[in-house]
DNA sequence: TATTCGTGTGGAACCGGTTCCTTTCCTGCC
DNA sequence: GGCAGGAAAGGAACCGGTTCCACACGAATA
């Protein structure tokens, strides 16, 4: 691997001017901009990134810390966030987090103050206060998507009006018995978002003065944990609910499958409604609250590298609009 | 941020003993790898990683080149390689790819060169003989999962075997008209892997004397993919095939939705089988050929560590079992 | 007692870039 | 003709680590 004092010497210069030339900074006379953009070529010179970084202070790297992919939502994030970084010419360090896992603190502790990131984005992660403290500290700029924490910027959809939405809509096709699919009895288990959708659940209920109905099934936000919620909320042709809103999509489908194995028709025996409109949402024709994690991940890199070149501007945060999308698993009530 | 000079001055020692003392190369008296120590905690301490790697060459990140981890498949297979990763302390630097795009061109002229990284741990990509030739003159170890390419390691099912064995279960089970659900006419819309399980039920209808009855259905290897395929594929009641072979999980649970939605049981009137073992196929009763994504990807780190600490051992490939599993969606032919 | 050897430590070079400062030269203006 | 000022280029310092080498010291060996 050739370094740039190789390139100065075929070219006939010095370090400095090659370095000069290579970057476009500084006075260069173009004649020998060329000689040295030739000899680079001849051979094949790129920078090595950890001389320049040490040189500039600056990593060209940004760190993401998120949960596992699995779900559509963090991998369509992780997608938007993905395209923009390249587009900019940055890097992307991945880290997974596992709730209350020692990587975590790991993570915050040494890995992240050592390598010295321009900037870092956490998706759906609730730092604790000290290390929101360590993060701040390292002066470097942080992109929270999902909760937001004063000092930093945020992209976050507004999960609580989700969730309420959904629900005013099967409120307002006359359903006064509507249960939710995805909470869970233990908190930890349940991510911030998912928090605040069972809050908008809740909210929605209140406001229409049905707060005594509310009842929610504890399953994981996927559609075997819809699923299973499902089958047992739906066991009891008695008590059965006659709508449902999950806590996501995957959990409504799940919900639906299971409806469909139990012979209840749907929508006119059981209304259901989703949040996200995941990719699979057309093909069960899920009425849902739409949201575009693609182009949160976008937002969120422009909020960060607003950040980036302008140290000084103020924090931003951006809230993602929701909008009911209405397709055939919503009906009113017979 | 301290540096290493703080630490050694405050120590009362020079740079050069307090880097072995924290390093533990080299000899260092008990006593000041104490004091040492004890300074760097005070002044919270943690070393540059760019300046580490400019001395040492080494820069303890790997990259991984993907495509997008939209599908069950890469997600969990991501999920392994960040696991193993992180427990050796290694960075993960992740790259998107999209097929045919000049983004790729960028990434192998320029990233992937200028940023050093210790290995490269490329996903279902099949690099071009001049692309392959620049990772190789890098010389840095590269690992590939998916294809493989001489020269260097790989891990990877074997696609052909897997849907081989699936065609045979349906043969096997008295069926003479089994249709596969997920190729392209278009063979640079199939990844490599998919691209040999169609020859895998090829194989296998040919070994039986069936090749006359093969029937390939276009579609994306998802469910809505698979839905689309099937509802073609099974809306003439005629020439409607009685069994079908999914590409992968995904594609086979999409037939199997449409397959309900037409009103045709499975597996009584047709019975169906998926490659992968996806987190669904349970709850569809789906039999399948198991595959264990997130073991793959903790062997790639594996070989590829292998590579990095023996440079000059050989190299391996790692072929991965893959199982029958049978659940209810396949039946004998009535 | 002189030599060797193993420890412990510091000085300085080095990794490969960037950038500050200085010098030289040339053009334009008073 | 003298001087200011801008363009072009090089020398050297610097970023923050690691490591080679030299040196000092005490104990063991000849």
């Amino acid at each position: 691997m050739s370094t740039i004092a190789d390139v100065a010497a075929r070219a006939g210069v010095s370090k400095a001017t090659a370095s000069r030339a290579l970057s476009g900074r500084g006075y260069v006379s173009e004649s020998t901009r060329q000689r040295v953009a030739d000899a680079a070529d001849e051979l094949a010179y790129v920078a090595h990134s950890s001389a320049t970084s040490l040189a500039t202070g600056r990593t060209q790297t940004v760190g993401v810390i998120m949960p596992p992919v699995d779900r559509w939502y963090f991998s369509e994030l992780l997608a938007g966030i993905q395209e923009s970084l390249f587009a900019l010419d940055y890097e992307l360090a991945l880290y997974g987090i596992r709730e209350g896992s020692e990587t975590r603190e790991r993570l915050f502790d040494t890995v992240l103050p050592g390598r010295r990131f321009d900037g870092i984005i956490a998706v759906g992660i609730q730092p604790s206060a000290q290390e929101l403290e360590r993060l701040h500290r390292s002066e470097r700029p942080l992109v929270s998507v999902g909760p937001y924490s004063e000092g930093s910027s945020a992209v976050s959809i507004d999960d609580v009006a989700a969730a309420r939405i959904a629900t005013e809509h099967l409120i307002e096709l006359g359903h006064t018995d509507i249960a939710f699919v995805g909470g869970s009895s233990d908190p930890d288990d349940l991510s911030f978002g998912d928090a605040q959708r069972v809050e908008g659940y809740l909210e929605a209920l209140a406001a229409a003065g049905l707060e005594a109905i509310a009842r929610i099934a504890d399953a994981r936000p996927t559609m075997p944990g819809g699923y299973a919620a499902a089958v047992e909320l739906l066991g009891d042709r008695r008590g059965r609910p006659t709508a449902l809103v999950g806590v996501c999509d995957e959990a409504a489908i799940g919900a639906m499958i299971a409806a469909r194995r139990l012979g209840i028709a749907v929508p006119t025996e059981l209304s259901i409604v989703g949040v996200d409109d995941h990719q699979h949402a057309e093909m069960f024709a899920l009425t849902t609250i739409k949201q575009s994690p693609r182009e949160q991940g976008h937002e969120a890199v422009r909020l960060l590298r607003q950040q980036i070149d302008h140290p000084d501007s103020p924090r931003e945060r951006t809230v993602t609009a929701s909008a009911l999308v209405v397709r055939s698993s919503t009906a009113g009530r017979r």
